[in-house]
DNA sequence: GTCTATAAAAGGATAGAC
DNA sequence: GTCTATCCTTTTATAGAC
């Protein structure tokens, strides 16, 4: 006989994480409440605090999780090769990364303003973690006489802010492809950074 | 003798949208309440209700005004001499009216969402129209032959991200001046669209 | 593990006195 | 123009039944 209610062997954590993470990035942290990610998930809101002490702790754990993977992914990445390539990898791989992750990446830019200052603290250290990958890569270029760049510190915020900025007006099945859209973003940061050649 | 209560000779009003600018930019929209803000500007709640219908229009107040500023900004610009003059009083203009602005930029980028449906077109159409602006001296100058440009949708696009990410770090009394910093990304900027010479 | 019920607080907005 | 008081709704989070 069908439950109507009751266990639903251990999938509830996975979609409520799903239902947070896509109900955060259309309304906002502050905006969502928890019966509306109940209701999305198709429970009542108590059975939310079986998964997630509160709500803030929802919101880092998947801001957390992001940055994770991202760190994790840009980790994975072979480091080895010219400036030039590294840093033309770096590009496609941010690009990729972020086109696939829309709703995490517009939480992450967003809700930073909603955490509590431990769990921001957090996150800001990741995300400087992130930064300095591309600022050594840059300072290697630099150093090689690979690029010109006056600032690397400032040229690795703007390629970063560049970069990121695709994920604001980008759609799937628009006038170009991600991988059009990266050979563009290429070409901008390659002159942007004064590759030789 | 002194009066705790009863009118202001008008001040109120601008008070409040002062308020409301700091508190949304430092909380977000759906974090404030009316009380809050007028707790900031020493009234009380219901009094906030003489300036503003609701918390929607005082919002989307802010966000019409700041956008109407800078297209007025804009069109106060010469716009004589080169595609490459053009572009780089540009970059200049979009750094300093947004450094100068960094609450009111804030805003219009991050609360969006909170916008009703029939404001959110209006601000979309401003900056749809500030975008506009970009891509003709971006388009000049690719026509003219002054700079390289692929996709001119995708570097308008581009720039406006790596210039308005300036705000998310610029610091006054910081490391670089914000003429240092115009001048940096200036460099950057010119480099990205192939400027000749 | 989920439900129902509820506590306790905070929210937007309004009415009427002054 | 502002205050006090209040309405009504919604919120986060918890308690205890099943």
């Amino acid at each position: 006989m069908a439950r109507t209610q009751g266990s639903h062997a251990g999938i509830t954590g996975p979609r409520i994480r799903e239902a947070a993470l896509k109900l955060f990035a259309e309304r906002g942290f502050a905006a969502v409440s928890m019966r509306q990610i109940a209701s999305a998930v198709g429970v009542q809101a108590g059975a939310l605090y079986n998964y997630t002490p509160d709500k803030q702790a929802l919101l880092f754990s998947l801001m957390k999780g992001h940055m994770d993977e991202l760190l994790a992914t840009v980790a994975a990445t072979p480091q080895t090769g010219s400036a030039q390539q590294r840093l033309q990898d770096f590009v496609r791989l941010h690009i990729t990364f972020h086109l696939d992750r829309p709703d995490e990446v517009f939480i992450a830019y967003m809700e930073l303003r909603n955490l509590d200052p431990e769990n921001f603290d957090v996150i800001e250290g990741l995300r400087s973690q992130y930064e300095n990958h591309l600022e050594s890569i840059l300072q290697a270029g630099e150093a090689e006489g690979d690029f010109t760049i006056p600032d690397t510190k400032l040229a690795t915020l703007a390629v970063i802010a560049m970069l990121t900025g695709v994920t604001t007006w980008y759609r799937p099945g628009g006038r170009l492809s991600a991988d059009e859209v990266t050979q563009v973003y290429w070409d901008m940061v390659r002159k942007a950074v004064g590759v030789r050649g």
